[in-house]
DNA sequence: TGTTATTTGTTCGTATGTATT
DNA sequence: CAATACATACGAACAAATAAC
């Protein structure tokens, strides 16, 4: 009876514990023997939990010592990852609005058909959405979607989460992103529908979006004001970097 | 008889073999029993490794399937973790130079103490840096090191790496870092230092750098011309962990 | 369609190496 | 030196998804 992923639980139920306290920072977990005790399971199993827990930036493993708990949500916690919107805004700590200014299913062309690795004729959602933060127009997204992967798409989904839709209604798993960001000055677009008064510069994310079994399926062009713009990233380092 | 640390060696090989195309992108890898086979090792000693690539872009494993290799690294090489300025002017394809306007030892302050947190008469080194790429002054790094971590520091080691000074010369390892990135109006000092003729904006990139025993050593604070900043970041999602 | 083989995912067990206390 | 704790490695069994026949 091979049960669920027991480390992915473990992983939460530490995790947890660590954002409510009851492990401090500065403190030393118990020991992997220990966590394999109470939680009735193997050490190798606390280990998949407990490196998770380091990659993520809750703990730094120190041989010989034992899992030091870090404190690194001080100033910000990390969100390095796939954010979306609505977790944004929370984190900015304002009323989030989004109000969908364009939702049309079209043929690719050449610029997108190059970013979605497809086809010029091959069909693809185009959504341009506002974002209002505290009633602010202060980003743009450009969402582009091949549609043969994300059918029945509609304006109402669009209005709350596109990831919930294809993670929830199509089940589909949402499994990686390529990040890239860049300083631009504001487009004639960018001044239309963002309010942009005393804003020089505005920041782009593109950002490409891959289903697990690794085929691209959506484009987004993620275009920020810069007031309202910040991203706090977790680095871990290889043991040899030799890229 | 333990050995080095079998699954990096794999994994430096397979992504060696990835990036000089003797994998070729959208192609499976051999299965695990079969990479275990002509390695003459374990088949969790090659997980590791396939993990590792998996963390870092370069396959996604799909279960039942194998081991797809992506194809991200074809526009742009993820550069995400700690990068230093010489690999960022390498991928800007310029020529580099690094001048050190200010090196001085002093009292952390008030500012920096709560940065570095340390107390406030603590010792630091302050280490003030302008980038030239292509003769045009574009970066302006302002390092902050905890003197007692790091002894012995010279304006000659700013001059190269600081992190070469840590690792070979101290003996030190640099394990994680925890990036914030804003956008900000130049400050006048940017002016005054950078070349920001046309230039509205300033990317401020904060960091904080720790050693192995998580120990908080380095404060940098790096301001970089909106032109001369890109940042590339592959993020996977916690559906399917690695290791 | 259904069965079988292949491949990856998870868990458990054991042993040994390395660093800290 | 001994005990503790994390790191690495090998082996085995079974689950789940996929592919092939």
């Amino acid at each position: 009876m091979m049960m669920q992923k027991k480390y992915l639980l473990i992983y939460e139920e530490i995790s947890k514990q660590i954002q409510e306290g009851h492990f401090a920072p500065k403190t030393i977990l118990p020991s992997e023997n220990e966590f394999a005790d109470s939680y009735q399971t193997s050490r190798e199993t606390i280990r998949k939990a407990l490196n998770l827990l380091a990659q993520n930036g809750f703990i730094q493993k120190i041989r010989g010592k034992g899992s030091l708990v870090l404190d690194l949500k001080r100033h910000q916690f990390p969100i390095s990852g796939l954010v979306s919107f609505k977790e944004l805004a929370e984190n900015m700590g304002g009323k989030a609005e989004t109000k969908v200014e364009e939702f049309t299913l079209q043929q690719a062309g050449r610029e997108i058909s190059r970013e979605l690795n497809v086809d010029d004729d091959e069909l693809a959602w185009k959504v341009k959405r506002v974002r209002h933060i505290d009633s602010e127009r202060v980003i743009l997204d450009k969402d582009f979607l091949v549609e043969k992967h994300v059918p029945g798409l509609t304006k109402e989904n669009c209005e709350n989460s596109i990831f919930e839709y294809i993670e929830k209604k199509l089940e589909k798993k949402i499994s990686f992103a390529k990040k890239e960001f860049t300083v631009e000055e504001p487009s004639a677009e960018d001044r239309m529908l963002l309010d942009m008064e005393g804003f020089h510069a505005i920041v782009v994310v593109k950002n490409y979006i891959y289903f697990d079994d690794a085929t691209l399926f959506q484009y987004t062009e993620s275009r920020h004001r810069p007031d309202k713009f910040r991203f706090v990233d977790f680095a871990r380092r290889m043991d040899t970097p030799s890229l």
